[in-house]
DNA sequence: GACCTGCTGCGGTATG
C-alpha cells in the first residue's frame, strides 16, 4: 500500500486529512504494525505521520489527531465508526486514498465484516480515490471474500487477488502415543495421560507454544506441568482471553525475548499477536478444524524452507483419527470457508445511528451505498422503510415510549437531535456482546482478569481456586470485583467460563469419514490408525465399523434404559439437530420421550421403553422430506431465538449496555432483551429484529444447510442397524458425556426444588 | 474400566 502511495504523496498543497487507513481486528497489534509500518515509509523514503486510533489510545493523543490529522491512521472496525459517529468525518476523510483491511478473513465471519462493509460503503462515497486492499489467511472461499470485501462494483475498476509465491510449506504432524493403548481413555478431553511425554519435549525445546481448546484446561495443563516438573518453575507462563491484557503482554515479552520455554495458551495466541516464531507447537485434543491447526503449525519453523511441526496431543481414543485425517487435508490443500453475515439488521440499525448523530444521513442516497454491500444487496424497498420508521418511531410496538425515537427527519435528512442518545449510542459501537464478569484483584489493586459472576458467586470466603497460573483464596466480593491473596494451598477449584462451542468443522469431518474407510478397507497408513487397531477390532466385534458407504445405527440395552446411537460425523450444532429431529419422528410412530446426548462424531437416544428404531429407518426417519418442517416442530426454536436476541438488542441499541464503569447488570440486560423478543414475537411477527434472531439459529446454531447435505448425504448409504450386548468403543464417549451432563442437571433441579420450597 | 470442557475480539464526543 505504501507503495502505491508513494507514487501519489501528499502533495503540500493538496488536501489535508487521513491519506490512508489501516484496519485490524486487534488494537493490541497496532503498536506492531506501526513499527512496521514506519519502517516501511522510511524505506521509500515517504514523510509520512502515522497514528494510532484504538481504545487504548489515550484523551491526549486522540484530542492531538483531531487538530493533526496523522497521513496513516492504524485502528479497529470500531474506531473506525467512532470517526465516522465525529461531526465533520467528510473533511477528516474526504481525502482517503487507501484503506487495507488486515486479518479479513477473521473479521468477515463475524458482524465486525459487516461493520467494515458499511463503513467502505461509506467512505467510496466521500472519498472517490479509494482503492481497497484486503489481507487474508489461506482460507476455502478466497474470491468470496474478495466480493465481500469489495461489495458490489460502482465502477470498472478492476478486482484481483495476489496470491503469496512459495507459501507451501511443508507441515509435518507427530502425534503422541501413550505406552500401549490400554492407557488411553476412551472418553475425555483433558489428555492429561500424557503430561509426561508433552513435559519431556518442553524441557528438550528452546521455546514452545502448548494450544489447549478452553481457558480451564490451560489452568490444569499449567499446575500440573509444574507439579511434574517443579524445575520449570518461572519458565513456563500462560495465556487466554481472561487474563488481563498487562500480563498478556508481559507474557508474550517474555516469550519473545527468550525467557520463557513455554507458554500454555488457548487461541489467544492465534491471533493479535506478532508472529515471531517458536521452536514447538503442541496441540492438545481437536484442533476443530483444518485451518485452525494449519496456522498453528505454521508457528514454528519460519525459516525459508524449514519444516513446521506440530505434535498432536489426544485426550481420547478416538481423537487420534483426527491427527491422519489433519495429515490428509494438509495432503489435498483442504481448508474452511469463513461464511459471512447477511442481512444482519441490527448491525444496520447501529450503522444508521452512526452517520445519524455525525452529520445526519439522506435516506436516498445511503440506500444505494446500502445496496452495494455484500450484506444488504438484497435489502428490499419495504425492508428499508422498516428500519427508518423502527428509528424514528420506534416502530409498531414501542410507538408509546420517547426514548425509541431515535431519530428525526429534518431538511431531507435523519438526524439524532437529543445529546443524551447520541451518547449512549458512541458508548454503544461496536458488534461484540460480551457476559457482564467480576474483576479479579489483589488487595493492592493489581489487577489479574476476569471471572464469570457464576463461579465465583459459588464461592465462599476462604475458597481457593486456580487462575492465571496462581493458587488465590476469595477475600469478598465487593460490586464488580473480587478481591483474592495469594494461597499456599496446593489444589483449588478451576473456574469455567461460558465459552462458545466450537463444533468439528464439516472439511475435518469429511476427512475422518474418510480414514475410517481407509481402516475398513485395510488401506490405512497413518501410524495413528495402526495404533488404534485393536480398538477398531472390538468395534468390529461388538458392532461394525462403517466405511463409507454405510450408515451405523447402534441400538442396546442397559440398566439405564434403551439406547440408539448414531455416527453421522458431522459436529455436535448437526448431530444436535439431526437427534432432536430423529427423536420428534420416531415420537410420530409411538409416543416416546427421550434424553439426547452428542458430541462431534456421534448422537445418543435413551429412553425407559423400547425404540422402534426397524420401523423408524423403514418410514424414513433421516430422510430430507418436509425437513425444515420437522426441524421446526422438534426443536424450540423460540427459546433458540429468545437467547440470540440478546445480542441483537445490544447491536441495534434496545438495550444500553452501561456507561464506563458504570455496567448495566447481566440479569437486567437479560430480561429487557426478553422483554423486547416477547413483545415483538406477540405482536409484531415482521420485525426485522425478531426474524434476523431466527434466521440465526438456522445458519449458526442448527447449521441447517450443513445439516440438510448431511442428511442428504446418508440418504446415499445404506443404513446398518446392529444390537451390541454392551456399548462399543463409538458410543462410549458419547453415553460419558451425557452422565456427566447429568449429574450439572440434577444439582440444578435439586435448586429449583430448594427454590419451590423455600417460595412455595 | 474408562469423565476434571467449552475460543476470540471491540468500545466516549461535543460543548461548556
Amino acid at each position: 500500500m505504501l507503495d502505491y502511495l508513494d507514487r501519489v504523496p501528499p502533495g503540500k498543497t493538496g488536501p489535508k486529512g487521513i491519506q490512508a487507513i489501516w484496519i485490524t481486528p486487534i488494537r493490541a497489534l497496532t503498536r506492531e504494525i506501526e513499527l512496521s509500518a514506519t519502517k516501511l515509509a522510511r524505506g521509500l523514503d515517504l514523510k509520512w505521520t502515522i497514528g494510532i486510533r484504538s481504545g487504548d489510545t489515550s484523551a491526549k493523543e486522540r484530542e492531538k489527531q483531531r487538530v493533526n490529522p496523522p497521513h496513516l491512521l492504524i485502528t479497529t472496525p470500531e474506531s473506525l465508526h467512532l470517526l465516522l459517529a465525529r461531526k465533520g468525518y467528510r473533511e477528516l476523510l474526504g481525502s482517503l486514498r487507501a484503506i487495507v483491511v488486515d486479518e479479513w478473513h477473521e473479521l468477515m465471519g463475524s458482524k465486525r465484516g459487516v461493520q467494515v462493509e458499511l463503513a467502505l460503503s461509506r467512505l467510496k462515497s466521500i472519498a472517490p480515490h479509494l482503492r481497497i486492499w484486503g489481507i487474508s489467511a489461506t482460507i476455502g472461499n478466497m474470491q468470496q471474500a474478495l466480493d465481500v470485501l469489495l461489495g458490489v462494483p460502482r465502477d470498472n475498476t478492476p478486482r484481483r487477488i495476489i496470491r503469496a509465491e512459495n507459501i507451501d510449506k511443508t507441515v509435518e504432524i507427530i502425534s503422541l502415543f501413550p505406552a500401549d493403548l490400554e492407557r488411553m481413555p476412551w472418553a475425555g478431553h483433558l489428555g492429561i495421560v500424557l503430561l509426561d511425554q508433552v513435559t519431556e519435549i518442553v524441557r528438550k525445546s528452546t521455546s514452545s507454544l502448548i494450544f489447549t481448546n478452553t481457558r480451564s484446561f490451560a489452568e490444569i495443563w499449567y499446575q500440573k506441568m509444574l507439579a511434574h516438573a517443579p524445575e520449570l518453575s518461572g519458565q513456563i507462563a500462560m495465556h487466554h482471553g481472561s487474563i488481563s491484557h498487562d500480563i498478556r503482554a508481559w507474557v508474550e515479552d517474555q516469550l519473545h525475548k527468550g525467557k520463557l520455554k513455554a507458554v500454555v495458551c488457548t487461541s489467544s495466541l492465534d491471533l493479535g499477536v506478532d508472529f515471531r516464531p517458536v521452536e514447538t507447537v503442541i496441540q492438545i485434543g481437536s484442533p476443530k478444524g483444518v485451518a485452525r491447526f494449519l496456522q498453528r503449525a505454521g508457528r514454528s519453523g519460519h525459516q525459508p524452507g524449514a519444516v513446521s511441526r506440530i505434535y498432536f496431543v489426544p485426550t481420547h481414543s478416538l481423537e487420534l483419527m483426527e491427527a491422519a485425517a489433519l495429515r490428509e487435508a494438509f495432503r489435498r490443500k483442504i481448508v474452511e470457508d469463513r461464511v459471512p453475515y447477511v442481512r444482519s439488521f441490527d448491525v444496520l440499525v447501529q450503522n444508521f445511528m452512526t452517520w445519524a448523530v455525525s452529520d445526519g444521513f439522506d435516506p436516498d442516497e445511503t440506500l444505494r451505498e446500502v445496496r452495494t454491500t455484500f450484506s444488504f444487496s438484497s435489502i428490499s424497498d419495504d425492508e428499508w422503510q422498516w428500519v427508518l420508521n423502527f428509528l424514528t418511531t420506534g416502530g409498531e410496538s414501542l410507538r408509546a415510549y420517547d426514548e425509541y425515537r431515535r431519530l428525526i427527519r429534518q431538511d431531507g435528512l435523519y438526524r439524532v437531535e437529543n445529546r443524551a442518545i447520541a451518547m449512549r449510542h458512541r458508548l454503544s459501537i461496536g458488534t461484540i456482546v460480551g457476559d457482564a464478569q467480576l474483576h479479579v484483584k489483589f488487595l493492592s489493586g493489581k489487577y489479574l482478569g476476569t471471572i464469570e459472576e457464576y463461579f465465583l458467586s459459588r464461592l465462599d470466603p476462604g475458597d481457593v481456586f486456580w487462575f492465571a497460573g496462581r493458587n488465590l483464596e476469595l477475600i469478598r466480593i465487593r460490586e464488580m470485583d473480587a478481591l483474592v491473596r495469594k494461597s499456599s494451598r496446593k489444589s483449588g477449584l478451576v473456574p469455567s467460563w461460558q465459552g462458545g462451542r466450537v463444533p468439528l468443522s464439516s472439511q475435518l469431518s469429511d476427512m475422518i469419514r474418510l480414514k475410517l474407510d481407509e481402516v475398513v478397507h485395510g488401506r490405512a497408513e497413518d501410524d495413528e490408525l495402526k495404533f488404534l487397531e485393536p480398538l477398531f477390532d472390538l468395534q468390529r466385534q461388538r458392532s461394525i465399523l462403517p466405511d463409507k458407504d454405510k450408515f451405523l445405527i447402534e441400538y442396546f440395552e442397559t440398566s439405564e434404559g434403551y439406547h440408539v446411537v448414531m455416527y453421522p460425523f458431522e459436529g455436535r450444532f448437526v448431530h444436535e439437530g439431526v437427534a432432536a429431529l430423529v427423536a420428534y419422528r420416531i415420537a410420530q410412530i409411538r409416543p416416546i420421550t427421550f434424553s439426547i446426548a452428542m458430541n462431534d462424531y456421534g448422537f445418543e437416544l435413551l429412553s425407559d421403553q423400547p425404540i422402534p428404531i426397524e420401523e423408524a429407518v423403514e418410514t424414513n426417519v433421516l430422510g430430507v422430506e418436509n425437513l425444515s418442517h420437522d426441524i421446526q416442530a422438534s426443536i424450540n426454536s423460540t427459546e433458540m431465538a429468545r437467547r440470540k436476541f440478546r445480542d441483537i438488542a445490544a447491536i441495534s441499541g434496545l438495550v444500553f449496555k452501561g456507561y464506563p464503569g458504570k455496567p448495566v447488570k447481566d440479569r437486567h440486560l437479560q430480561s429487557s432483551s426478553e422483554l423486547f423478543f416477547s413483545v415483538f414475537h406477540d405482536y409484531e411477527a415482521h420485525n426485522l429484529l425478531l426474524r434476523q434472531a431466527y434466521e440465526e439459529v438456522n445458519d449458526f446454531q442448527l447449521e441447517e444447510a450443513r445439516l440438510r447435505r448431511a442428511l442428504e448425504r446418508i440418504a446415499m448409504q445404506r443404513i446398518v442397524i446392529t444390537y451390541p450386548d454392551v456399548p462399543t468403543p463409538f458410543a462410549f464417549p458419547i453415553i460419558v458425556d451425557r452422565l456427566r451432563e447429568k449429574l450439572t442437571t440434577e444439582k440444578v433441579e435439586d435448586r429449583i426444588r430448594k427454590m419451590a420450597l423455600k417460595y412455595g
